[in-house]
DNA sequence: ACGGCATCTTGTCAATGCAAAGATACGATC
DNA sequence: GATCGTATCTTTGCATTGACAAGATGCCGT
């Protein structure tokens, strides 16, 4: 099934997907050339076209792709919302170049319907993070402000993370160098 | 003196930098083209290429620029670590295309010798910021800890802002947006 | 067997980045 | 003030890319 060698390739649009997501995590999204994740895939220059329009297609798909796995990721983490920032910088490491492309509305058509229910999911699931916080944690109760700050906080040390702008000092390991941020924010004083 | 004629354009890499942060606030990096400065600043398409070598390089005068706008920028906040964020925040949203070119390694020259000495400015000036905050603030006295947690919040609030993904119950002005969430890490309880 | 349709290919064009080589003017030195 | 070195800018050329148009191939249902 998706080994195939004949006119059609058969597993195309995820191929790509993967080779795309491949080479922004090495080069970034500049690098990205359309055609040579047709050399990658074994097909003509013109290929990806038909699956994705243009480029801009090619990385909408990307981003609701991101949006999915982060909402699934979310989800995933039960264990308040201290775990569900840490999934999120986890997700942000494991998956930069979907994070990378899901946060760069000018590479993509961030207005697509797809898109849009795609992020409202992942939405959702961070919101649903934050109500689980026990009240009478210093905040007012305030659970808008809690999500942005939450959001804030976690999103910024992912993007500072694989920026590379963080000092050595703070470590190897994402996950428990985000913990330690949280915990700032929602921890136990 | 700049609104020269001749042979010589006289401004050039002023004009340059001036109109690829006019072209990135409006369009993002990767609409980026050199001969469409080159167009714009009226000289023909080889000539940034004396400049700046190549594109890398004119993004990295561009984040060399950047780097130093922050540094300055917060320097000149005074009023504690909260203002000092805000100050990061607005800086963000006014220099919008120096910020997100900053903190893209892969579209310049991250490891530049200028880069670096830039960078380490605005990185002093955060710490400073830092050694503002009263003892006791709950945290147990880790600076360190305390300069990555700030600087994530404000990182991250600011990123998502110019990436258009807050909801529009923040409110339209991110000075203020941002103080509110700030304080949830270092403000009064 | 046949026809519709999704998939992939070939050919083409304008735009871009980069490099090489030449033209022009500024400024220091005499 | 003339001359020479050099920084600045132009012209020309080439490979790569994104996008489009038209055609080839094979799957699938009838």
């Amino acid at each position: 099934m998706t080994g195939t060698r004949g006119y059609h390739h058969g597993d195309l649009r995820r191929v790509l997907l993967a080779a795309a997501a491949e080479v922004i995590e090495e080069s970034g999204p500049a690098a990205l050339s359309l055609r040579d994740l047709a050399r990658r895939a074994g097909v003509s220059h013109a290929a990806p076209a038909h699956h994705f329009g243009d480029k801009a297609g090619l990385l909408t798909a990307l981003a609701v792709e991101g949006f999915d796995l982060l909402a699934e990721a979310l989800h995933a983490a039960d264990g308040g919302l201290v775990e569900a920032g840490v999934a999120y910088v986890d997700f942000a490491v494991r998956h930069r170049a979907h994070f990378e492309v899901m946060f760069r509305p000018d590479l993509y058509r961030a207005d697509a319907p797809e898109v849009a229910a795609a992020r409202e999911r992942s939405g959702a699931a961070l919101r649903a993070g934050v109500a689980d916080l026990p009240p009478g944690h210093g905040t007012a109760g305030d659970a808008a402000g809690d999500a942005l700050a939450a959001w804030s906080i976690v999103h910024g040390f992912a993007t500072l993370w694989n920026a590379g702008a963080l000092p050595a000092e703070v470590g190897d390991d994402p996950g428990t160098a985000a913990r330690g941020v949280i915990h700032r924010l929602f921890g136990p004083r």
